[in-house]
DNA sequence: CGGATATATAACCGCAATGGAATGTATGGG
DNA sequence: CCCATACATTCCATTGCGGTTATATATCCG
C-alpha cells in the first residue's frame, strides 16, 4: 500500500514512466534503456504494477508494459492546495533572505541563477 | 541536491508541509503534532530546508518554519504530460482487465470501490 | 521433446535513511 | 552570572531498499 509519491521517489521508476509515456514497451527494451539488469528492471516494474501505475499485456513470453496514469491524480490532488500558492501570490524572497540564519549552508537554492 | 519527489516520499515530511499549509509553526508545535522526538522533527525540517521547501524565521530561541511551495512546481511540471492523459482520454479499463495475467495479486486497485 | 528466449522470483549484499538518546549552542529571565 | 528554554547536531543501531547473481517458469521453435 505505497503512495504514488513513495513509488516515484525512485529516479529509475520515473524514467520508466517517461518511457512508457511514448509507447508501451517490453521488459527487454526498458532494461536496455535503463542500463540495469533484467531482474532489476522487473523489480521496479513490480512496484509500479502494485501501485497501479502500469499494466501488463501478455504476448507469448513477452510482456508489454503500458502506462496507467490514474493513480497520479492522487499526487495531483495532494499538490492542488500548494499549486495555488506558488501560482497566485508573489513570494517575498528578500523577506526570508533577511531572516536567514548565518549558517554556511544554502538553505534555499534558487532554481535558475 | 535531492528532488522534491525524493523529499516528499517521507509521510512525516508531507504532514509537516500540510501543517505549514495552514500557518507557520514552531519546532515544538510540529514535534507535538507529529508525535516524534524534537531531534527527529529537526532532522526532517533540515531536509525540507535543504530542498528549499521551507524557510526559517528566527525569533529569539524560537524558529518559525514556514512553507515555501516553489520547488513543488518542478513536481507539477513533471506531472503535466500525465495529467493530460487521465484527464482527457477515457481509460479502457476492460481492455487491460482482459489482458491481466492470472496471478492472485491485485495489480490494479481501483481508487474507490 | 529439447533448447532457446523472455520474464519473474529468490537469496544475498551494501548502503543510505530513519529514529532515538545524548550533547552542543544560543537566547532570555531572574 | 547561572539556569531554563528552544532548537540543532552528533552518534549509534536498525531497517528498508536498490542492485546483482542465481534460479524458476512459461512459451516458441525446430
Amino acid at each position: 500500500m505505497s503512495s504514488p509519491l513513495d513509488v516515484l521517489a525512485e529516479p529509475v521508476r520515473r524514467r520508466i514512466l517517461d518511457l512508457l509515456l511514448e509507447r508501451p514497451r517490453l521488459v527487454g527494451e526498458l532494461t536496455d534503456e535503463l542500463g540495469l539488469t533484467q531482474p532489476g528492471t522487473s523489480k521496479h516494474l513490480r512496484v509500479l504494477r502494485e501501485a497501479g501505475l502500469v499494466t501488463v499485456r501478455r504476448d507469448a513470453q513477452r510482456r508489454w508494459y503500458e502506462l496507467r496514469p490514474e493513480p497520479l491524480s492522487e499526487l495531483d490532488a495532494w499538490l492542488a492546495p500548494y499549486r495555488r500558492l506558488w501560482a497566485g501570490r508573489l513570494y517575498a524572497l528578500e523577506d526570508h533572505l533577511d531572516a536567514m540564519p548565518d549558517e554556511d549552508g544554502e538553505p534555499c537554492p534558487k532554481e535558475s541563477p
